[in-house]
DNA sequence: CCTCTTAAACTTTTT
DNA sequence: GTTTAAGAGG
């Protein structure tokens, strides 16, 4: 255990604010003001200075990341054992353990599942069909962002209804049976025993202000509470935090209000000034020594956020050296900024002879992840993605996700619904429209109806009967295996005998090895899952315990980053709280970053900005900030001017990188060769990485490239202008565009044979074997070389016969 | 009832 | 350009 008694290497400041522990504390922490440190030493200093023991500390996180590292941390200071009891997570996966403990109270089983977005999604649009609403006016999404803010109010369905303004204001939105779409939700909600992430918190503050005993009995057991990110909490979660420390006012919240990004979400600055209201006698401490930054920087992020109107007054500086200014780079299009930004990253790696790892590139929406990716592969140079699809978001993960789900859960009417048909075991979605008609009719889960149809007066088939049954008794077997088996055991018979194995197995397309490879990964995390369990002789290996982790996790937060060296792509939302040497904010376009939906909206607008400042300071040395001047958008190539972010910066800091190369788009001058010569010339500092590039494009292939564009915008003649069907006529040149058929299809007359060579569209070459039929309903046997032997209706398919 | 083809919508950001 | 939804063929 390492010495904490010193307090050693901490300012003025930060061992005010560890050492200050008799009542409620506010720590405003700049960017890289050391906040973590000072979080985790406090966290051992309590344990250390005043006998708190592990387990009567909470330390709430706002992600896994934080939650992890800080945990490792404290390991790292106070040893494993301390780590392991101190109850440390993200708001939302402390609350499902203690909701889990306490269901009884808030009238839920403990089995109960958790519904991701995807889930609460098709359950409003199923919703919004059973009630006939129309789709056009009621999107899924943007109800259940209106519930979503209800609920992080703290206000459920019921005092949404009773309130007349929410009537009003939906109405205005032309959305006035919100509340009728609030109540049916709940309702199914409970019936699937679910909850979905806003319901974890509105929960758990009902269980606390309901239940004075409960309430004591936590705020009792948690002697101190402290709180990271709290700029990024709502109201929902900062008045649970209240419901646990009003008595002992045991508690240290630490945030940055510049770095409040999470708006969208419900997050509210003002969590930070109610602080002050809640707690009066609540004590402020500011970090404001930057321990990360060179003092360039730090000035420029200052220069920035000083743009902003509403923060509290601070004053972040930096000892460390004055650093090199930010770099701007500005291409003509998205490529090449891709071009521009790899290839300067490289340069860098040279010049300061560093690692990959050192190395990060941020952006504001995943979507620009995809240009980075193509040129990193391209130079084989190694990265790793944050964020995107998750792994846990992939379809045969979440398939098997789904079974357990209805193993543990049966009435998880979304798992149901989404395995119900997987593997194809023939119940369709006629049955199941029928099945969902009498769970409404009911008012009973779908699992119930399956269960007994008769009772529910569904009348089948003999045969969908069977089907059902063969269904309920399998999902049964599933149930037992996870109450008496432990995760992996159960879940590999779930897997096994629910026949997705068989099902992911049965081919060897490259897309299907992809899902038995996720599938396997899956397999061997549960594994993990169970053997780390067992190793740190924690409770709860079953399917339960692991799905309740596994359903809080959105991004694989796997952090082998220490071991392997490679670059970092990640949105500028998942880089907070971390740092690197040298940071690439990418795509610093107007509609971008700022983002196009902030319109005029100055409140946004200033989100924006503090997620820019959020970017700036995740560098150590080196900032080097890049925009396009065009960029394909939704299919198109757009054109926008540079971010106003970029003069928000003072001049003084930043250097702009001479443009080098011409774009084959946006531009009418021909390629420049003094452009190239000052390549050559060496007066910037691209001239190597970049002179083989420009050397591989002479003026002639350059040209010739674009002309071959040109052409190919202009519709090519056809030999045979398409003739319209019904009418005979020539069709014109508008619909022959769009509709250029390749192969047009075979009239029947071509005579066919037995024997024929034939070239099919997707399935490539094959024989003619056998012909059989006559009219429209003419059929071939063909055997394909790829694709086995196939039946064609000649009437549709889409071949030519291949001369020999 | 399944699979393939085509059309439409879509992009913030995360627990 | 990408992914997902609806529609139609087999």
């Amino acid at each position: 255990m390492e010495e904490l008694n010193l307090l050693e290497g901490f300012n003025d400041a930060q061992r005010a604010a560890i050492e200050y522990c008799d009542g409620p504390s506010l720590v405003v922490a700049g960017a890289g003001s050391g906040k973590t440190r000072v979080l985790t030493y406090k966290v051992a200093y309590l344990m250390s200075h005043l006998g708190l023991a592990p387990w009567s500390i909470l330390a709430l996180t706002f992600t896994n990341k934080a939650a992890s590292e800080m945990k490792e941390r404290i390991a790292r200071q106070s040893g494993a054992e301390c780590a392991r009891y101190i109850w440390m997570g993200t708001f939302h996966s402390i609350f499902l353990r203690i909701l889990r403990t306490e269901h009884e109270a808030i009238g839920f089983p403990s089995n109960f599942t958790i519904y991701d977005e995807g889930d609460s999604r098709s359950l409003m649009k199923s919703i919004i069909k059973d009630l006939d609403l129309d789709d056009k006016l009621y999107k899924p999404s943007s109800i259940l962002g209106r519930i979503s803010n209800a609920k992080n109010q703290l206000v459920d369905s019921k005092e949404y209804r009773a309130n007349a303004s929410n009537y009003q204001t939906d109405l205005r939105e032309r959305v006035p049976e919100t509340g009728t779409l609030f109540a049916a939700y709940e309702n199914q909600c409970r019936l699937s025993n679910a909850m979905d992430f806003d319901d974890i918190l509105l929960y758990t503050y009902r269980l606390l202000a309901n239940n004075e005993d409960i309430r004591n009995k936590y705020a009792e057991r948690f002697k101190f509470v402290l709180v990271d990110e709290y700029q990024d909490t709502n109201f929902a979660q900062h008045q649970i935090v209240w419901q646990l420390t009003k008595d002992s006012r045991r508690v240290c919240v630490v945030g940055d209000d510049a770095q409040s990004i999470y708006s969208f979400r419900g997050a509210n600055i003002d969590n930070i000034l109610t602080f002050n209201q809640l707690y009066p006698e609540a004590k402020l401490f500011r970090l404001e020594r930057n321990y990360r930054s060179t003092k360039m920087i730090v000035d420029a992020a200052n220069s920035l956020i000083s743009k902003n109107s509403r923060q509290i007054k601070k004053t972040i500086y930096s000892e460390n050296e004055e650093g090199d200014k930010l770099q701007l780079i500005e291409s003509y299009s998205d490529k090449e900024e891709g071009e521009a930004v790899v290839r300067r990253l490289r340069q860098l790696k040279k010049d300061d002879k560093c690692e990959y790892r050192d190395f990060a590139i941020l952006y504001r929406t995943n979507a620009q992840s995809r240009i980075f990716e193509e040129v990193l592969r391209k130079n084989n140079m190694p990265y790793k993605i944050y964020g995107g699809l998750s792994f846990y978001q992939r379809k045969e993960i979440k398939d098997v996700i789904a079974y357990f789900r209805l193993a543990v859960n049966p009435d998880d009417g979304e798992a149901l619904k989404r395995v119900i048909n997987y593997p194809a075991r023939g119940i369709g979605a006629t049955t199941l429209a029928k099945i969902n008609a009498a769970a409404n009719a009911g008012n009973a889960s779908i699992w119930q109806v399956v269960e007994h149809p008769a009772d529910y007066g569904m009348q089948l088939s003999s045969a969908t009967a069977k089907k059902l049954i063969a269904f309920s008794e399998m999902i049964e077997r599933f149930s037992t295996a996870a109450a008496e088996k432990n995760a992996y055991e159960a879940g590999t018979l779930i897997i096994n005998e629910s026949g997705i194995l068989k099902e992911i197995y049965k081919s060897s397309d490259p897309e299907d090895v992809n899902r038995q490879e996720n599938l396997s990964e899956l397999i061997s995390g549960i594994k993990e899952f169970v053997d780390q369990r067992l190793e740190e002789d924690t409770q709860g290996i079953s399917v339960s315990d692991y799905l309740s982790e596994v359903s809080l996790i959105s991004d694989l937060d796997s952090d082998d980053g220490e071991t392997d060296d490679k670059v970092t792509l990640m949105t500028v939302h998942s880089a907070k709280g971390l740092e690197f040497n040298n940071v690439f904010v990418v795509g610093l376009e107007e509609n971008l970053f700022p983002n196009q939906r902030v319109g005029e909206s100055m409140r946004e607008l200033e989100e924006e900005r503090r997620l820019f400042y959020v970017a700036i300071t995740r560098a150590r040395k080196r900032c080097i900030l890049s925009y396009a001047k065009s960029r394909f958008r939704f299919g198109k190539m757009e054109f926008e001017n540079a971010s106003r972010f970029i003069s928000d910066i003072g001049p003084q800091y930043i250097n702009v990188a001479r443009q080098e190369k011409r774009s084959q788009f946006g531009s009418d001058e021909p390629d420049l060769p003094w452009k190239r010569r000052s390549m050559w010339g060496g007066a910037d500092n691209y001239r190597q990485s970049t002179s083989s590039y420009s050397d591989n494009r002479s003026e002639t292939s350059w040209r010739s490239r674009y002309d071959n564009r040109e052409e190919r915008r202009e519709p090519r003649p056809t030999p045979t202008a398409p003739v319209s069907r019904l009418t005979g006529k020539r069709l014109t040149p508008v619909s022959r565009v769009t509709s250029t058929p390749t192969n047009t299809p075979l009239p029947l007359s071509t005579g066919l044979s037995i024997g024929a060579r034939i070239r099919h569209e997707r399935f490539g070459l094959g024989v003619v074997e056998n012909i059989e039929g006559s009219g429209d309903s003419t059929k071939a046997t063909v055997s394909f070389e790829g694709a086995g032997r196939k039946q064609l209706l000649l009437k549709f398919a889409r071949f030519s016969v291949v001369e020999d």
